[in-house]
DNA sequence: AATGATACTGACAATCAGTTTCACTTTCAA
DNA sequence: TTGAAAGTGAAACTGATTGTCAGTATCATT
C-alpha cells in the first residue's frame, strides 16, 4: 500500500534518517505481504529483486518499521519471529498446528474477563497475549478423509 | 516432594533408562522449587551441591522430566525458557513486567469463550496460551510511592 | 554539480539459549 | 564381576538475531 510506504518515509525524515533504496524495497515488499512473514522469508523476496540486499539490512529495516509503528513482531511457539503490518487494532491469533495458517480475531468478552482476573489479583494490566492452537477447517477435513498430507507451513 | 521423585524413578525404569546420581539430584532440586525456574538457575542450584554436574545434563534431565509429564516448559516473552512442575491442572499466567513475578490462574469462562471463537472459525482447539502482562500489587505501589526501585527478576 | 557531515550498508564476527558429538564412565541385569 | 547399554561432561555446533567496522550512499548546503 502506497500510503504505508509514505508513512514510513515520513517517519524516516522526521527522525533524521535516510530513505535508501534498500529501505524502500524492503518496506515495499513487506507491505505487499498480507500474511505474517519472517525476516528470512522477506529477505528471500527482496533478494529476488535485488541480490545486493543483505539479510542484516532486512532485520534493521524491520526494526525501523516497528519503531514507526508500522510493523509488529510476533513470537508463536518457538523458532523465528514473524512480522505483521502494525496498523491494525489489537487482535489475537489462532494458529493451525498442521498447516501453519494464522487467523486473526478479536473478542471483547475475553478482554473484559482478563481485566477481571487481573483486578482480582491486584494486577494492573498493560498487555496480553492469547494464542489458540488447533486444526483449521481444511486440515481437520484432511484428518477425517485420512489423507493426512502435510502442507507447506506458510511463509517460513 | 518424595512422591514426584519416585514417579520419576518409575518413569526411568519403565523406559529402560538409568537412575543416575545426577538425575536424582537435578530432579530433587527441581521439585524443591515452587516457582518457575530456568535451566540455568536450576544448574546453579545443583552445581552448588555437586560441582561435577554439567548444564547439559540439567537440560537433558529436564527433557526427561517433561517426557515423564513431571515438568512443563514455558516461553514467556523472549529469552530463556522457564520450567514448572507438570502435575498441576491447566492454568494460565500473569507476569509482572517490573519484578518478574509469575502468578498462575484459571478461568473457565475465558476457556469457554475461546472454544466459541474457535468453533466460529471452524477450528478444532488443541491447546492455547494466555499470558497477562502488567504490574503486580507491590510494584504498582512502588509507582505510586515514587520509589521506582527495580527488584530482582526472580529465578533468572 | 561538488562537498562533507552523517547515516547506511554488507560481510563477518559475536551472542545467546540450547543441542549434538564424542571419548570416557556409570549403571544394572545376568 | 562383568559387559552391553545408557549416561556423562566438555567442547563444538546450531540457528536466529545483533554488534562491529571499513567502505558507501544520502542530502542539506555550498
Amino acid at each position: 500500500m502506497q500510503k504505508k510506504q509514505q508513512n514510513f518515509r515520513q517517519y524516516l525524515v522526521r527522525s533524521g534518517l535516510k530513505a535508501t533504496r534498500q529501505r524502500e524495497l524492503i518496506a515495499r515488499a513487506f507491505f505487499a505481504t498480507n500474511t505474517h512473514i519472517s525476516a528470512e522469508a522477506l529477505y528471500r523476496r527482496v533478494s529476488g529483486r535485488d541480490r545486493r540486499i543483505g539479510l542484516v539490512t532486512v532485520y534493521r529495516t524491520l526494526k525501523l518499521l516497528m519503531e514507526a509503528g508500522l510493523a509488529h513482531e510476533r513470537q508463536f511457539g518457538e523458532g523465528r519471529a514473524l512480522f505483521e503490518h502494525g496498523t491494525k487494532r489489537h487482535h489475537d491469533h489462532m494458529i493451525c498446528t498442521h498447516c501453519g495458517k494464522i487467523t486473526e480475531f478479536e473478542n471483547c468478552e475475553i478482554e473484559e474477563l482478563q481485566e477481571q482476573v487481573a483486578r482480582r489479583f491486584g494486577f494492573t494490566l498493560q498487555d496480553h497475549k492469547l494464542e489458540l492452537y488447533g486444526r483449521c477447517r481444511e486440515c481437520r477435513a484432511d484428518v477425517r478423509a485420512g489423507t493426512g498430507r502435510v502442507r507447506a507451513v506458510g511463509a517460513r
